[in-house]
RNA sequence: CCAGUCGGCCGGGCAGCCGCGCUUCACCAAUGCCGAAAGGCGGUGAGGUGAGGAAAGUCCGGGCUCCACGGAAACACGGUGCCGGAUAACAUCCGGCGGGGGCGACCCUAGGGAAAGUGCCACAGAAAGCAGACCGCCCCGCUUUUUCCACCGCUCGUCGAGCGGCCGAAAUGGCGGGGUAAGGGUGAAAGGGUGGGGUAAGAGCCCACCGCGCCUCUGGCAACAGAGGCGGCACGGUAAACCCCACCGGGAGCAAGACCGAAUAGGGAUGACGAGGGACGUGCGAAAGCGCGUCUACAGCCGGUUUCUGGGCCAGUCAUCCGGGUGGGUUGCGUGAGGCGGUGUGCAAGCAUCGUCCCAGAUGAAUGGCUGCCACGUUCCGGUGCUUGCAUCGGAGCCAUACAGAACCCGGCUUACAGGCCGACUGGCUCU
């Protein structure tokens, strides 16, 4: 049990622009606070990675510095388990986040990453270039 | 007690659980792993430390770094602008002065030069810069009407009366010429103000006081203040309009810069070939010019411009050799115009000195999440006390704080800010 723990532990960060424009061209899923983005790299023995994009039009910068540590917190206590090995997930907040209770959140976080695509939706997530 | 002025300070606290950055120590793990290299790195345990008064805006001033390295002068451009002081420096701060506001404590103030020159002063108004007569006031000439007085002529006739003419005076209206800046009206501003004399009416035309200008004396380091005399007033405002004067200033910024260093394109040095200009020689040609040979970095370029001076660099092709820039990594990077406390000195800003402390270093960017208690605030309910309302006690609910996140570092300025604390002072009321 704490092995498997262990295991789960270890998600990765995105850091640079390159790969947060990869994840970009995988399926978005629309959550209540958050927009999530997902990416199968094709490498099942890697450690998912998880990376935040809080944009400047959603506050200021105590504003945004809070939206990414709740978020973050959020991945790190529960909702980080249910992401896949050699998934990229990006977290685009929205300024909801900042008032939202903290469980009701993380549960929102949970249930996105773990839920299967909706079938309608896989087409028209290529519309979204620019 | 109420109202107000100024200055300083705080800007949640404690505890628990799970986490983060940097760092110290111990043990475990390796001649291990990642990477081209440079370089970086794991686990467990214990400890230390971890955002602000504005970290913000990026508006000034510096340190530091580079712009290949220096010097001198002028111009241009930008900034500052009462005086003295503080300071590494400043547009900051302190102390004064002048002007303005407030009963007062106190507050505001880009506050040099307008007789060096240029420009502007809209609208309104008659007139806005060596000013100007619209109304009004006054004088003169001509003239209308009325009244009064004197004279002349005619008629009636006793004194006298009537009619006509004419001189003068007064009032009134008109036209023309002139005087006048007191009054009205316009304006941000109308060529000093108030009072008296004076005058046809007026006017610094004359006088007194105030203002202004100049001179002298006294006080002050100075800005400036005070006193006395002189000048009859000439000199409007605007310099955050150009400008003049004095003083200051090279530019760009930690994404500066330094070091290590892949691929690919490009760079440098040396040698050979070769030559944009010039000089000399020479061929062709009437000449202009076009060639050839030899010599020469002379032309040109080098921080906004110009001048001077030292110094440096320099086309293209081929061969050989060698390194720098980008991505990446390391560094710059925190002992500093440092914090706290004391003493001396100064009105103060500050300065000197002693003791003590080490106090963030991230780079998709570390301080977070959850819970409890307390403080504070606010709302409601109930009790008690007295003057509407306030004070106090008990209970419950809400928010669990405002403005806001270091990014090379300091000194300032400006802007944002829930709530609270302390001190000094001013005005008013009550009591003693």
């Amino acid at each position: 049990m704490t092995n498997e723990k262990n295991a789960k532990k270890a998600v990765g960060r995105l850091k640079s622009r390159p790969q947060f424009l990869a994840v970009r061209e995988g399926e978005s899923r629309r959550g209540r606070t958050f927009l999530l983005e997902v990416l199968d790299r094709k490498a099942p023995e890697e450690a998912p990675r998880v990376g935040f994009t809080v944009t400047k039009k959603h506050g200021n910068a105590v504003e945004r510095n809070r939206m990414r540590r709740r978020l973050k917190e959020a991945v790190r206590q529960s909702a980080g388990f249910a992401m896949k090995a050699g998934h990229d997930y990006v977290i685009v907040a929205r300024r909801e986040v900042l008032k939202t209770p903290f469980a009701e959140l993380t549960a929102q976080l949970a249930e996105r990453i773990e839920a299967r695509p909706k079938p309608k939706r896989s087409e028209e997530t290529r519309s979204r270039k620019a």
